[in-house]
RNA sequence: GGUUCCGUAGCUCAGUUGGAUAGAGCAACAGCCUUCUAAGCUGUGGGUCGAGCGUUCGAGUCGCUCCGGAAUCACCA
């Protein structure tokens, strides 16, 4: 629609002005409400071409568009604006195109499809996941549907953080204090049951502390020198030297946490293409380091530590080798690029990791160039904002971390409470009706994450629970299901809608609004996969179900007696749901039949 | 201190490559179920877009300065 129009104003400048307006002049924008039309022009760039006033000019233009093309049947003209309006018969056209093609709005891979690989999640596996990364998950999983809906071939990564001090510690732990307890003898998920060993390290740790700091050490001193960090670092230098019984105890109790994460993940709907461990992947960093080394781009400290000097680019010289010859976090993403290259020959790489890796990446990504990688010109870290409470950010030694598994359970329970109370779903079995309530209940959870600007650290409320109403997943969901229960009706009753335009149907202005935007949908799958942004669509999908909901309310679908226009009506309800649906899909969200 | 990000209604957030009188939801108040799902629809009140200066026909949006907040600058990850 917008190409057509573009079509015409520049003919139209041309013809009355003789000369060629570029694309930066043809401003080109929704009509805003408060206004008559459809689509308006801003004339004030033309009037430099045209050497008239803005007025006059949006007149001339508008005069011309009028007479030569069909699809414009009026304009109007405020101060330098040159509104148009559609026909009514276009837009049932253009319902009728949209409305025939079978995946609308999503494209295939074509030829020159890029292929992207998205990384996203990242846990460590001392912890069960939180707040933050349920935030990280969704935008992963959204992000990868985005940007497979326009047109890429796309790869979901994770890359688990196996191994390191962190994981000592809480295998430490567990080997002082466990006594055999394991997640099924006290019928625990993994990654809460070792994650508690990880909190009990911590604690015997302060207890060791303490003295020696009132015998005088520094905080640091006594940090370093406390008897269980020794046996913690110790026990990193065994697991890196391969003894069997550390490697034994690690295996085990890192199963336990994929385990627990397994079920966090099904229950969040996200999945993974493939799965990179760093235990496996710092070696490859490590001997990359070295061979760069031996070209030259590194320097070796007399100390034996390897660094990359980044000064001439703004940044400092930075670590990628111990002195004792072990990997630092740096140096096992290096890695894990180079393998993932090795494996895809990816054209874009997109890191979905939090705003406080930023310079992280910038690092990252400048020394894979260094090291002569061409390919990390493709490197993208999809940077978001934190989560935090009302009192700020979530710390574990408060105990304000917002567990994941919790928080999608109390969703649940509200999504089930609020159905019961609003006496919905009768008729419908227990598993249909907890099946339900779970996509509710999550459609909240993911819509009230996603639909804030990634890069924006966003506030959450544990006190009052994540809305239902408004602006909501379940608004949208709701949608939705009240159109499929439309079309259900039609079918149960014989009504049926033929997929062709009647031309003797003049849609109504909600009609009207309605199609615009779900003639809006498929370059805005486009803008979201282009700009990144899963809050692009769910502030659509808002806008359309808020919309379709007007319409619903003022005018009758099925009590319609005009035939054809009942028929028009179905269409537009028809491809509304379809639309709602693949919005919400590239979500993450599940799209309920009724609620 | 250097770098990066953020600041819009009481609260949570939208606001397109700079365009018209800055929008939603929540909360508050007032209405609408005999009719396809009221998790809906309609209305009322609520703003110095952190502050100032500049660029321009036009600035919430771009530039500079300042104020406030966050992140980061580890032989942690």
């Amino acid at each position: 629609m917008e190409k057509l129009l573009r079509k015409g104003i520049r003919e139209a400048v041309r013809s009355l002005y003789g000369a060629d307006a570029g694309d930066d002049l043809l401003q080109i924008q929704k009509t805003r409400r408060e206004f008559e039309g459809d689509f308006t022009l801003v004339v004030f760039p033309l009037s430099k071409i045209s050497h008239h006033s803005p007025e006059q000019t949006a007149n001339e233009i508008g005069e011309y568009l009028t007479q030569r093309i069909d699809a414009i049947s009026g304009f109007n003209v405020i101060k330098g604006f040159l509104n148009l309006t559609i026909s009514p018969s276009e837009w049932t056209t253009r319902l009728d195109g949209m409305h025939a093609v079978s995946n609308y709005g999503f494209f295939e891979p074509g030829p020159g499809a890029e292929t992207v690989v998205i990384e996203y999640s990242s846990p460590n596996t001392n912890k069960p996941l939180h707040l933050g990364h349920i935030r990280n998950n969704l935008l992963g999983y959204s992000l990868s549907r985005i940007c497979a809906a326009a047109g890429n071939n796309v790869i979901r990564t994770n890359i688990v953080n196996d191994r390191g001090i962190h994981i000592c510690k809480s295998m430490l732990a567990w080997q002082q204090y466990g006594n055999g307890r394991t997640p099924d003898s006290e019928g625990m998920k993994g990654d809460h049951f070792v994650g508690d060993y990880y909190v009990l390290f911590e604690k015997k740790l302060r207890e060791q502390i303490e003295p020696l700091v009132a015998a005088g050490s520094t905080p640091e001193e006594a940090r370093e020198n406390a008897p269980l960090m020794q046996e913690a670092r110790s026990l990193l230098l065994k697991w890196e030297a391969g003894d069997p019984e550390t490697v034994n105890l690690w295996q085990m109790m890192n199963s336990w946490v994929y385990k627990g994460f397994d079920v966090t993940y099904r229950a969040l709907g996200v999945e993974f293409d493939k799965i990179y461990y760093e235990s496996d992947t710092y070696k490859v960093g490590k001997e990359i380091v070295l061979h760069s080394l031996e070209e030259g781009h590194l320097i070796r400290r007399e100390d034996g530590s390897v660094w990359i000097d980044l000064t001439a680019d703004k940044l400092d010289q930075k670590l990628l080798l111990r002195s004792d010859g072990t990997a630092v976090y740096m140096t096992q993403d290096l890695g894990t690029a180079v393998i993932r290259y090795n494996d895809y020959h990816f054209d874009r790489h997109i890191y979905v990791v939090g705003n406080e890796q930023n310079y992280h990446f910038q690092v990252l990504a400048l020394t894979l160039l260094r090291m002569g990688y061409e390919w990390a010109k493709g490197l993208h870290h999809f940077s978001y904002g934190m989560v935090e409470l009302p009192e700020g950010k979530m710390k574990s030694r408060e105990g304000t971390v917002v567990d994941a598994d919790d928080l999608v359970t109390e969703m649940i329970a509200t999504a089930t409470a609020m159905s019961q109370e609003l006496g919905k779903l009768g008729g419908y079995s227990d598993i249909e009706k907890n099946n339900i309530c779970r996509q509710i209940g999550l459609g909240a959870l993911k819509y009230f994450i996603l639909k804030v600007d990634p890069k924006k650290n966003m506030t959450f409320n544990p006190k009052e629970s994540i809305d239902f109403n408004g602006n909501t997943g379940p608004f949208i969901q709701y949608t939705y299901a009240r159109i499929r229960s439309v079309l259900k009706k039609a079918e149960d009753t014989g009504v049926t809608f033929s997929s062709r335009k009647d031309d003797n149907v003049i849609p109504n202005q909600k009609e009207i609004s309605v199609i615009k935007l779900l003639n809006d949908f498929p370059g805005l799958v486009r803008e979201a996969a282009a700009e990144l942004s899963p809050a692009l669509i769910a502030n659509y999908c808002y806008e359309l179900a808020r919309e379709f909901n007007q319409f619903y309310h003022d005018y009758s679908i099925l009590g319609e007696e005009d035939g054809n226009l009942r028929s028009f009506r179905l269409r537009l309800s028809e491809l509304t749901g379809r639309v709602l649906g693949k919005a919400l899909f590239l979500l993450g969200i599940e799209a309920p039949e009724r609620m």
